[in-house]
DNA sequence: ACCTGTGGCTGATCAC
DNA sequence: GTGATCAGCCAC
C-alpha cells in the first residue's frame, strides 16, 4: 500500500498525450523508452445521479461502505472529464486536477521504482552575473551558453530527467526564457508557466511554476527553505550562504544532500517528482489513502467541519541560571499515543491508518539498521505527520476529536512525569509538549531514574533521559540556553536567537549567556560597555545593525490593508514599495534605522542595507544604543551569578 | 489553486 | 506611559 499497487520499474515521468492517453517515460539504463498507455480520467461522486443528463460517456464504479463519495466515475477523454466538471459545477464531487496524479492514483504506479538516486539523469543550471548559462550534469558533461537557443538544443540532446538550480523558478528560468517559449520538452513542446505558491511553516513563497513535458524541475532554494523549517540555522537563502552552510562546492552536491528523501517520496506517493517536493506531507498522506481506497473500491469520507483544538502542555517554573540540569523526553510522543490508545480517524473503514503507522515505525528501524539514510528520513517525516494529518481540515480522513484526544493524552503524560519527578525531589524547570528539563534529586543515576519513571507510564510510551547539562539559563517558555558537557552553548527560542533580532543583539545575548553559564558572569558589564562603544563610534559593519525581514504579503495587499487601517505600517514593506524591484511574498528585505533620536518611527526612518555608504555612515546611533540598553536591562539581572530565582 | 497541527515571545505601531 | 493588535519567528 505504501509504495502503490504496481511494480513497474524505471518510470521517470508520466505526461498526458492527446485526449485519452498518457506517455510513460521509462529509464532503461542510459536510454529512455516512451510508451503510450490509455488513460481514463476519473472523479468521485456521492451518487451517479449527480451526472444524470450529462452528455458524455461515463463508467461508474460503485464503492462499498458508508463514506460520502460512494461512486467513481470514469470518462473516456480528458475533454469529457473537463466537461463533466463544468456540468457538476458547484455540485459536490472530488477530483484531482492533474492528469499525471490521476493516472498514478488509478494505476497504483509510482515513479522511480527499482532505481537508485544516482541513476536519475540530473542536470544543473547556474546563471553567471554576466548572464552566461552554465550547465553540468551527473554524467560528467559541462558547458556554457550565452544564448537560449544553443542551450535548448543542448538540453534536448543531453535529455535529463531532472533540471536543478538554486532559485531556478524565480530567478534562473525567467531570465533565460524572457518572452521566449523554450521548447525543452521530451516531446519537443514548450515549457509552460503559471503562478504558484509553496508553504514552509509560517513562510509562504510565491513562484512561477515552470513545467517541462517529461522532466522535473527541482529548486534547491525551495529544498533549503524546507530544510530550514526544522533547523532554523540559515542566515539567508542565497546560494553563497547556503553552499557555505552545507559545506558543499556547488548546486549539484547541494542537491545530492537535500534531494534523496524526495526521490524516495516519489517512489511512494502518486505525484511527480517535481510535485512531491512542493506538496505538504498531510496532502501526500491523503493522496496515498485515497489511492488505496480507490484500489479497494471503498467509499471515501467527505471533508468535515474544522475546529480549533488544544495542543501540547507548555510551562516554565524557574527563571535564571540553574546548575546541573537533565532533560527527559518521550520518544515519538504523539505516534506512540495513537498506537498505545488506539486513536485513529473515524472515517477509516479499511483501518489503514494505525497499521500503516505501526509498519512505518518498523520500517524506519529497519532502514536505520541498514543505514539507508534517505529511507529512514522519509519514514521519520511520514510518522511525524500522522498526527498533523488528523487536524488538517483538507484531509478526507481528518478527525479533530481524535487529534484532540492525542494532545490531551500528551498533556496527561507530561503532567504525570512532572508530578512524579517533583514527588521524587526533582526541581522541574520547564516543560514543552513531549519533554522537560529538571534538576535531579541528589544521589540519582540517570539510568535508574529513567527506569523508575518508566514504571509510572503506560506501555508503549517510552521515556528517555537524553541529556545532562552542567548549566542552563531558563528565560521563558520555549526560551532557554544550555551548556553541554563538551562546553558548547545551545540557544533555543525566538526571544534569544530570532533572525528577526539584529545581529548585534543576537551576538551580545549569546556572548552574555556563554559567560554567565561558564561562571564568568562578572565580565558581562565590560562586554556591554564594549558593545556600547562600538555603536557610538560607528565601528560595526552595517550588517551587525541591520534587520532582515521576510515579506509575507504582496505589496498590493499591504497597501490595501494600510488604506483600510487593517494593519500597521512596516519598514520592510515601505522600503520594498519605494524600491524599483518587484518584491514578492517570500522575498527578504534587509534594512537599518536612520534619523535622530531613539524614538523615531522606524517605517519612515529606514534605508536598505544595499544603499548604505560606509564613507558617510548615517545609522541612528541613539536608537541602537537604546536597544542595546534595553536588552542589557532585560537580561543582566537574570544572569548575575548565583541567581536562581 | 494552494494548504500538517497548537503554543509562545517580541518588536513596531497605534489608540487612548 | 499603557495596553491592544498585528506580523514575524520559533518550539515541538
Amino acid at each position: 500500500m505504501l509504495f502503490g499497487r504496481d511494480a513497474t520499474a524505471g518510470i521517470v515521468a508520466v505526461e498526458p498525450t492527446g485526449d485519452d492517453a498518457v506517455t510513460v517515460y521509462r529509464r532503461v539504463g542510459d536510454r529512455i523508452e516512451a510508451g503510450t498507455a490509455s488513460f481514463e480520467p476519473f472523479l468521485w461522486l456521492p451518487e451517479p445521479v449527480f451526472l444524470q443528463g450529462f452528455a458524455g460517456k461515463v463508467n461508474y464504479t460503485e464503492l462499498r461502505g458508508a463514506g460520502h463519495y460512494k461512486c467513481a466515475a470514469r470518462f473516456s477523454s480528458w475533454r469529457d472529464f473537463q466537461q463533466a466538471r463544468s456540468f457538476l459545477s458547484r455540485a459536490d464531487f472530488l477530483a484531482f486536477n492533474d492528469p499525471g496524479q490521476q493516472y498514478l492514483t488509478a494505476t497504483g504506479r509510482t515513479l522511480f521504482k527499482g532505481m537508485r538516486f544516482d541513476q536519475l539523469h540530473r542536470l544543473q543550471i547556474e546563471l553567471a552575473p554576466d548572464g552566461t548559462i552554465q550547465c553540468g550534469d551527473n554524467r560528467g558533461w559541462r558547458a556554457e551558453f550565452d544564448k537560449p537557443g544553443k542551450f535548448v538544443e543542448a538540453i534536448r540532446e543531453r535529455d535529463p530527467d531532472v533540471i536543478e538550480g538554486h532559485d531556478i523558478f524565480r530567478s534562473i528560468l525567467p531570465r533565460i526564457a524572457g518572452k521566449h517559449a523554450l521548447k525543452l520538452g521530451r516531446d519537443g513542446s514548450a515549457m509552460i508557466c503559471r503562478q504558484s505558491r509553496v508553504q514552509a511553516a509560517e513562510r509562504q513563497v510565491q513562484y512561477p511554476k515552470f513545467e517541462i513535458h517529461g522532466r522535473h524541475i527541482v529548486d534547491t532554494f525551495l529544498l533549503t527553505l524546507f530544510y530550514d523549517v526544522a533547523t532554523r540555522e540559515l542566515e539567508s537563502f542565497d546560494l553563497a550562504t547556503v553552499l557555505e552552510y552545507f559545506a558543499v562546492p556547488d548546486v549539484a552536491t547541494l542537491s545530492e544532500r537535500l534531494s534523496p528523501s524526495y526521490f524516495v517520496q516519489a517512489q511512494i506517493f502518486p505525484y511527480s517528482y517535481q510535485d512531491v517536493v512542493v506538496r505538504g506531507t498531510a496532502t501526500k498522506i491523503d493522496a496515498m489513502l485515497l489511492r488505496e481506497y480507490l484500489h479497494q473500491q471503498q467509499a471515501v469520507p467527505g471533508l468535515g467541519e474544522s475546529r480549533p483544538f488544544a495542543g501540547g502542555y507548555t510551562d516554565c517554573f524557574v527563571e535564571g541560571i540553574v546548575k546541573n540540569v537533565w532533560h527527559c523526553d518521550v520518544q515519538s510522543l504523539y505516534p506512540s499515543l495513537m498506537l498505545a490508545f488506539d486513536i485513529k480517524p473515524r472515517g477509516d473503514e479499511l483501518d489503514l491508518f494505525l497499521p500503516l503507522l505501526r509498519d512505518l515505525r518498523q520500517f524506519r528501524l529497519e532502514a536505520k539498521r541498514q543505514r539507508e539514510e534517505a529511507l529512514q528520513q522519509t519514514f521519520k517525516i511520514l510518522i511525524n505527520s500522522f498526527y498533523g494529518y488528523l487536524g488538517f481540515s483538507q484531509a478526507h480522513f481528518a478527525d479533530f476529536d481524535a487529534a484532540e484526544r492525542v494532545t490531551a493524552k500528551g498533556r496527561e503524560t507530561l503532567t504525570t512525569m512532572l508530578e512524579w519527578l517533583k514527588k521524587r525531589g526533582a526541581r522541574v524547570i520547564e516543560v514543552d509538549t513531549d519533554g522537560l528539563y529538571f534538576v535531579p534529586p541528589p544521589g540519582n543515576a540517570p539510568a535508574a531514574l529513567e527506569r523508575e519513571l518508566q514504571t509510572a507510564l503506560p506501555a508503549g510510551v517510552d521515556v528517555e533521559i537524553d541529556g545532562q547539562f552542567p548549566a542552563m539559563f531558563s528565560y521563558k517558555m520555549k526560551n532557554y540556553a544550555l551548556l553541554d558537557g563538551a562546553g558548547k552553548l545551545h540557544v533555543t527560542g525566538s526571544a534569544l536567537r530570532s533572525r528577526g533580532l539584529e545581529k548585534f543583539q543576537r551576538q551580545l545575548v549569546e556572548e552574555m549567556l556563554a559567560l554567565a553559564l561558564r561562571g564568568e558572569g562578572r565580565s558581562v558589564p565590560a562586554l556591554y560597555e564594549e558593545y556600547c562603544q562600538k555603536i557610538e563610534r560607528g565601528q560595526w559593519p552595517i550588517e551587525m545593525l541591520s534587520k532582515t525581514e521576510t515579506l509575507q504579503d504582496t505589496l498590493e495587499s499591504y497597501r490595501q490593508k494600510i488604506t483600510k487601517s487593517a494593519r500597521n505600517r512596516n519598514a520592510a514593506y515601505e522600503l520594498a514599495l519605494k524600491s524599483s524591484r518587484a518584491y514578492q511574498p517570500g522575498d527578504q528585505v534587509s534594512y537599518y534605522v536612520t534619523g535622530d533620536g531613539k524614538r523615531v518611527s522606524v517605517y519612515d526612518n529606514c534605508k536598505l542595507v544595499a544603499d548604505f555608504d560606509p564613507a558617510r555612515r548615517d545609522e541612528n546611533i541613539e536608537y541602537y544604543l537604546d536597544k542595546l540598553r534595553l536588552l542589557y536591562k532585560k537580561f543582566a539581572p537574570l544572569l548575575a551569578s548565583g541567581q536562581t530565582a
